[in-house]
DNA sequence: CGTCTGGTTGATACGACTCAAATTTGGTGG
DNA sequence: CCACCAAATTTGAGTCGTATCAACCAGACG
């Protein structure tokens, strides 16, 4: 299967086989993260576009008395800030949720890659802003919704996002968060994340049990959370020829 | 003195005279926008890149019952989404606050000044991450803020932009501002706005009367609110030289 | 088999919401 | 310049969603 990185841009435009060659190609070294550890710190200098090839991690930031938002998730095919290394210190913490297998990418082999292929920096632009636009709908999702929505929109934009990868089908995926995990992500407490959760169960909208989330009913939960997929921006031309639905 | 666009990207490296220039020429066309008004909806294709060049403006996202949440504020100097013509259509709306003056700019316009002005390209490249910032820090906002640091960050953060762009100084500044728009931004209640400004003005941390705001001590307010602004990223090399504060 | 992390439950508290009405401000036309 | 109206702000009373605090339970793991 074509790795992660390459499905996910092709969710916004075909690539030739020169340009899948060029992806495949660009993060030369990976290495293993500990689940719970940090890939970065906020102060630290960014030297490298870190691309996610296996497991899931997050971005974070904390208030001084220790109160903890996490800001986005990153799954396989993400890149944790295309361009960053522009700015002079990191604004905020990335760790890993899970056990990663994470690609170090240097400023010059990014700048090689999109000099010599602008279907590619078109396409890395592409994931630049529906990065945006998913952090937009988060404030919304924090700042509106209820806890039940909230939740609820959380777990179908992680499933549709662990879907365009190849990693999830059929309502079925991996989910290594933890109750916390969801709490930080969402603004809630650990404790109402859990009666919502079952409350969510209850109604029959979700399965969620050891790490893996079962979505029986896309629709209804989409429903239930008030999803508009529009913001992931995954309506390219000839999308209904693909597969993988 | 010198367009908002021009002190807005200074804050992140020095321009030639040349640089300026060509700034200072990217917007050939200017219209007007009534306070109120949309600039573009949800839903529309988006064309032209629009540059605030005067008045107050919001990004906002709806919900189908009617729930509201402003994601995003702009003053004199922001552009409203760099390279959104990438997108097939708006997952959002853009909105005017008070009246504007507006430059739009095209596809070709903007490639030709990125093609020619690389200190300006990477200017540009800034301002997109710290925009992105902006909006990881508004999550955190309504995702962990109490009411009350909420609105005195956001108080702030406004403050903060409109100084770097030469309209705020000494603590004052213009605010155009509603309870309404302060309550859509920050995930609250109009009646709670009220409430928690009230108590921000008993704690003499801000005066605000007829859309005009003064921060008597800007220490003691960024102490509320836990601000820290390193996420604006104003902290280039020799910004000690420079004036403004 | 003990320890630890993550999940679950119960009781109580409080920050923010709702609804409704009054008051002030700002703009507009006569 | 005043009368009028709409928009914005303010106030009060009552309610509710979510937080807090404190146990307790269940797998996973060495």
């Amino acid at each position: 299967m074509a790795p992660a990185l390459t499905l996910r841009l092709q969710a916004f435009t075909r690539l030739s086989e020169d340009d899948r060659a060029a992806v495949a190609k660009i993060s030369k070294t990976r290495r293993v993260v500990a689940p719970r550890r940090d890939l970065i710190r906020e102060g630290e200098v960014p030297r490298y576009i870190h691309l996610i090839l296996e497991g899931w991690a997050c971005r974070y930031k904390t208030l001084p008395d220790g109160r903890r938002q996490i800001v986005a998730f990153f799954v396989p095919g993400d890149f944790c800030d295309l361009n960053v290394y522009i700015l002079k210190a990191m604004d905020h913490s990335i760790g890993a949720i899970s056990r990663l297998l994470v690609g170090d990418i240097s400023r010059d082999d990014m700048d090689k890659l999109t000099a010599d292929y602008p279907r590619v920096t078109q396409a890395l632009w592409w994931e630049s802003l529906v990065n945006s636009a998913i952090q937009r709908e988060w404030t919304l999702n924090v700042g509106q919704r209820t806890a039940y929505e909230r939740i609820a929109h959380l777990l179908v934009e992680l499933y549709m996002r662990l879907n365009t990868v190849g990693l999830a089908q059929n309502g079925n995926c991996d989910f290594p968060l933890t109750q916390n995990d969801l709490a930080d992500a969402t603004g809630l407490t650990a404790v109402h994340v859990n009666r919502t959760l079952q409350e969510l169960r209850r109604d029959k909208l979700i399965e969620l049990d050891r790490r893996r989330l079962h979505i029986p009913d896309l629709d209804k939960l989409m429903d239930a959370a008030m999803f508009n997929p529009n913001y992931l921006h995954l309506d390219h031309e000839g999308r209904h020829l693909d597969s993988n639905h």
